[in-house]
DNA sequence: AGAGGTACCTGGCAGC
DNA sequence: TGCTGCCAGGTACCTC
């Protein structure tokens, strides 16, 4: 499900109410995620105030000054805000309940996610420590993206959707991006001219940052941390619309899949 | 090193 | 109504 903006969507919804509160107890419900949550959370978070709110690629992290949780929503997981007393869901298997009666849940039916403490600096991470530049920052750009590719001869979309070359572009964002970039999803990585690599950079961050303002995108379940959907489905120009005519040309948009993700392309207008 | 496939899980939907 | 098969927003890990 989520893919960079619905992260930082729910970060953005959920940071405010959780800055400098208590957590007063952990309940685990499922501890059978992607890996299994720590059974020692409990003791480690009773009692401990949250500094600090952040985003790494698509990893939440929640800061404590002795450490942090990791949190990955994986394909269906949202997080999301609500009263103690308010009815437990099938799906929410972690639960923080906060000293001020609220409590933030799980949600993860498919149970890709992920629960993790570490001690140290979750920077470093296994997970995250050898993830490529955020795309939103000056660190993803042109010149470092065009030498990168060079030689690659995998496709464009399976590269952009390499969390070691930048992060956060997951299956939505890939055709979105490469669509107004005007890129066929199958052409060669390393076949790029720098020209296009430059354009290619800009409507990724383009469509993210476009995205993020609308709240994320909600194909079927994605709330941010209040349960509100986001509006950026409307928005999609290609994703999701095989067979109707393409935006900017006479082009109708294929369905092809690539790297057993669907993939959707105008065959006239991107090359 | 890089490319490609598999696996993890449940729910929703189309088609019969 | 109920069954079957397919699809889904991610990504670690395996083999070649």
């Amino acid at each position: 499900m989520p893919e960079l903006p619905e992260v930082e969507t729910t970060r953005r919804g959920i940071a405010p109410h959780l800055i400098g509160q208590r957590v007063r107890e952990v309940r685990v419900h499922q501890p059978r995620l992607r890996w299994p949550v720590p059974g020692e959370l409990a003791e480690r978070l009773r009692g401990a105030r949250i500094l600090e709110v952040e985003r790494r690629a698509k990893y939440l992290l929640i800061r404590f000054a002795h450490g942090s949780l990791i949190v990955h929503l994986g394909m269906s997981g949202s997080l999301r805000l609500s009263a103690h007393e308010h009815p437990r869901g099938a799906h929410e298997h972690v639960e923080l309940l906060l000293a001020d009666g609220r409590a933030l849940r799980l949600n993860d039916p498919r149970r890709f996610g992920a629960v993790l403490w570490t001690d140290g600096d979750p920077l470093a991470h296994p997970l995250l420590a050898s993830l490529g530049p955020e795309p939103l920052s000056e660190a993803f750009n042109a010149e470092d993206f065009h030498r990168a590719s060079r030689g690659r001869r995998c496709t464009i979309k399976g590269f952009i959707m390499d969390g070691r070359q930048l992060v956060g572009v997951g299956n939505i964002y890939a055709s979105e991006a490469l669509f107004h970039a005007g890129i066929h999803p199958l052409r060669a990585a390393g076949s790029l001219s720098r020209p296009r690599c430059a354009a290619l950079v800009e409507a990724i961050k383009r469509v993210l940052q476009a995205a993020i303002e609308q709240g994320g995108t909600t194909l079927r379940d994605f709330t941010d941390g209040h349960g509100q959907p986001g509006y950026f489905a409307q928005a999609l120009q290609v994703y999701g619309r095989a067979g109707e005519s393409c935006p900017r040309c006479a082009g109708t948009i294929r369905n092809k899949t690539i790297a057993q993700r669907a993939s959707y392309y105008c065959p006239r207008c991107q090359r």
